[in-house]
DNA sequence: TCTGGGGTCCTAGGACCC
DNA sequence: TCTGGGGTCCTAGGACCC
């Protein structure tokens, strides 16, 4: 088939894989990892997943299948899974080149093999899979197929049937592409959730080989405009979703909690709100950027339904900053006034959050530092302090309107250690 | 009695993703 | 008692302009 085929490799339950691989015991044996707070599941190894734990469910609610089966339970450790998903990314950039390698997320990257010989693509993604795997001890899938839609579904029967396909599938020719998405149901395709999915399961259109014989008018009426006639199309092998640049920066930065117990005074979500902040303003620096805009939002409980019915109520303000600025201490500084025009006495809040957006690179503000020999000191300082929080213990440097109690600090009661990124938690042969 | 048309920019919100 | 966190893209509709 002509046109560039593209390939997606994807680490097979990820997370899990990743506390496995530094406790060997638990390979063959179910795991599974929780998110933030402990709250839902969001890894689980094959062995969990067949005996019956939902993904993204509660914790609390599978407490029953997980102790009684003795699943392993993992808080989640980002910074462990961060630094064997940047092995693998650059595994993946050793093997293929860094301008064809597309990282869609921590575990999943896309790759442009349109300049490899088709017939060779098979064996291509084996070796691609076998080196992965040898060289950081994460196991892979491989799709390949001539659109990313399509590779993202030749990559999920990879994943299905790993001693059938040997964890790699490569969609050619239109045989293979049919037969592909006759297999999967329109709610397993990439780019369908759940009120798409059920609309077009109302309208007797079931797996995605159905859906990619409808016209791209009657997508473009009933699938939300350009968005439906792009995933027609993809379906079709003919590609609409390009690669992106490598080098693409994010257009906004968040940083959110769940805080660990309900909280109730101003002061604490002035410090949960003054401490997100200089993690997004981190991450704000890391991609050499300044942001325009910040918003803070909180979430309390609502008043309607039962008394134990989750039913999160979410309020915003947002303010446009007088310059882009990257700089903690000013960011804060907007970033108070907001929490406080949000609060009401008495209410219990549940989790809070800061957004910075309209983000300019760096250089765009530089006559503004230039001009003004105080900002410019104020940013090397910033540097400094990341350096510092960055390679120490998280925090030892920070303002203190980050508080220095922080009782609203999350629970992470089953983390394992940070073997990778701290000294004083390296891995030790036993 | 009559009540244009088109362009641009911005924001809120929906839908989806991992 | 207990339900994550961080993103992207698109559309509709309002405000404003000529």
């Amino acid at each position: 088939m002509a046109g560039g085929m593209k390939a997606i490799v994807d680490c097979n339950n990820f997370y899990c894989a990743c506390e496995r691989l530094f406790e060997p015991s638990l390979v063959n044996q179910p795991v599974v990892v929780l998110s933030n707070n402990d709250g839902c599941i969001i890894s689980r190894s094959d062995e969990a997943k067949k005996l019956g734990v939902g993904m993204a469910a509660p914790y609390y609610q599978n407490r029953d299948i997980i102790e009684k089966n003795k699943v392993a339970v993992f808080s989640s450790n980002y910074n462990l899974y961060g630094d064997l998903s940047m092995r693998v990314m650059d595994t993946l950039r050793k093997l293929v080149g860094a301008d064809k390698l597309e990282v869609y997320s921590v575990d999943e990257s896309f790759l442009d093999l349109s300049h490899l010989p088709p017939a060779e693509l098979s064996q291509i993604s084996l070796d691609l899979k076998h080196t992965v795997e040898q060289w950081t001890g994460i196991a892979v899938s491989i799709g390949v197929a001539p659109s990313k839609l399509l590779s993202k579904t030749a990559n999920r029967l990879a994943k299905k049937d790993k001693q059938g396909t040997g964890g790699v599938m490569v969609l050619q020719t239109a045989d293979e592409i049919r037969e592909a998405l006759e297999k999967t149901r329109v709610d397993d395709l990439w780019g369908v959730g759940r009120q798409f999915a059920f609309k077009l399961h109302q309208m007797g259109i079931d797996n995605g080989w159905q859906l990619s014989k409808m016209p791209e008018e009657w997508a473009r009426k009933n699938m939300g405009g350009v968005v439906g006639v792009r995933l027609i199309r993809e379906l079709n092998g003919i590609p609409c979703i390009p690669m992106k640049d490598p080098l693409e920066v994010k257009k906004m930065i968040a940083t959110t909690r769940m805080f660990g117990k309900p909280v109730f005074s101003l002061d604490e979500i002035r410090e949960a709100v003054a401490t997100y902040t200089s993690r997004a303003a981190e991450k704000l620096r890391r991609q050499s950027c300044a942001a325009g805009m910040i918003q803070v939002f909180v979430v309390t409980n609502g008043n309607r339904g039962a008394a134990y019915e989750y039913n999160p109520q979410s309020r915003y303000q947002y303010c446009i900053l007088p310059h882009a600025s990257s700089d903690t201490s000013e960011l804060i500084r907007h970033a108070l006034p907001l929490t406080e025009l949000l609060y009401q006495p008495g209410v219990k809040y549940l989790k809070a959050g800061v957004i910075l957006s309209q983000l300019v690179p760096d250089h765009s503000i530089q006559a503004n530092l230039f001009s003004n020999g105080q900002e410019n000191r104020r940013r090397i300082l910033m540097e400094a302090m990341d350096n510092i929080n960055f390679s120490q213990r998280d925090d030892i440097v920070k303002y203190v309107a980050s508080g220095l109690t922080r009782n609203w600090k999350m629970r992470q009661e089953m983390r394992s250690k940070r073997f990778t990124t701290r000294w004083d938690e390296l891995y030790e042969v036993p």
